[in-house]
DNA sequence: GACATATAGTTGCAATTGATACTATCAGGA
DNA sequence: TCCTGATAGTATCAATTGCAACTATATGTC
């Protein structure tokens, strides 16, 4: 491991620019914003709303528990996301039949045709991100977000654990 | 309800979670957590707070601007962050003598006792972050964030430069 | 059927963040 | 000196997000 020296020893070192997590969200903040203006600017969509439509995409209802499933976002994010997308008229939400508590969510005309203007710009963004990085840095890079990202849920697993004895 | 059932244009599917910049936020809020829930439920420091007080560390008198200027925040988050310093008594703010727009930021001696007592705890987490990849690898890892990174701002000069010309 | 419990989704409040505009001070001429 | 423009930092308001409490339906048990 590339770590200087132990942890203890080195208080009077810390560079917040060299500091991991910090690199990572300077990295995060770059990539979403860059994406992110695409939507926004053009549509007004947060980042919510962008990833209800993205998750409904052509032909899909779902309810919106299954987006949260599939979008990490808590479920009260998604509702306002959806409430946002109804004002807009680019959603639709109808009431299950089998299970009254349920809402079938889905793009409307006018929603679908945001959708279908909006996919080919996020993908060259997309593109544009990782135009010099080879296929196999692409995915490398890939593997080892995730690697790291496992390690951060483990750890947020444990502090949390923690804090449920503690008290 | 199928994908597959009216799929004649599947080449158009969008999946967001094969999205790189979904996975890239997914991964950084991740990494984000992990780090922030130390000093926050420690100390109850914010993000801002938190960077503010590593890059004046030990022994550091800076300005406003000059954290700024390190910290990838702007003004105002570290205007308010130092406000919050001060009010737990974290940090100390005198006026230049020679330039009285200037302030001149330190902490204190609580401060620095805080500051002695996280720094150990977030390296630890730093650590546990990337102790399942060799030196090479997290290497690789900073490497190519940094290209995208890259990439990335030079996107959004693109898109800034041009909503000014623009209209 | 009635009660306890779980699930789906919403609402309200507080903390954080971002963009804009404002105040105070300085520095460089005419 | 006075004027202009830059710089340091603060204040204000709106958008976003997170947490906890709440309503409504549904399910399982007796």
């Amino acid at each position: 491991m590339m770590v200087t020296a132990n942890n203890t020893m080195d208080k009077e070192d810390f560079q917040l620019g060299s500091f991991f997590p910090y690199k990572v969200r300077v990295f995060g903040t770059a990539v979403s914003t860059a994406v992110s203006s695409v939507y926004r600017e053009r549509y007004g969509l947060s980042v919510s709303e962008w990833r209800t439509m993205a998750i409904l995409g052509r032909n899909q209802a779902l309810s919106a528990s299954e987006i949260v499933e599939r979008s990490s976002m808590d479920k009260v994010n998604v509702s306002r996301a959806v409430q946002a997308l109804r004002k807009k008229e680019f959603l639709r939400r109808d009431i299950d039949g089998e299970d009254r508590r349920k809402s079938v969510l889905r793009l409307t005309e006018k929603g679908l045709a945001v959708f279908n203007d909006v996919i080919p710009l996020v993908r060259d963004v997309e593109a544009a991100l990782t135009e010099n990085l080879s296929a196999e840095e692409q995915a490398v890079l890939l593997k080892l977000m995730e690697k790291v990202q496992k390690n951060a849920e483990g750890l947020i697993g444990e502090m949390s654990a923690e804090a449920a004895n503690g008290a």
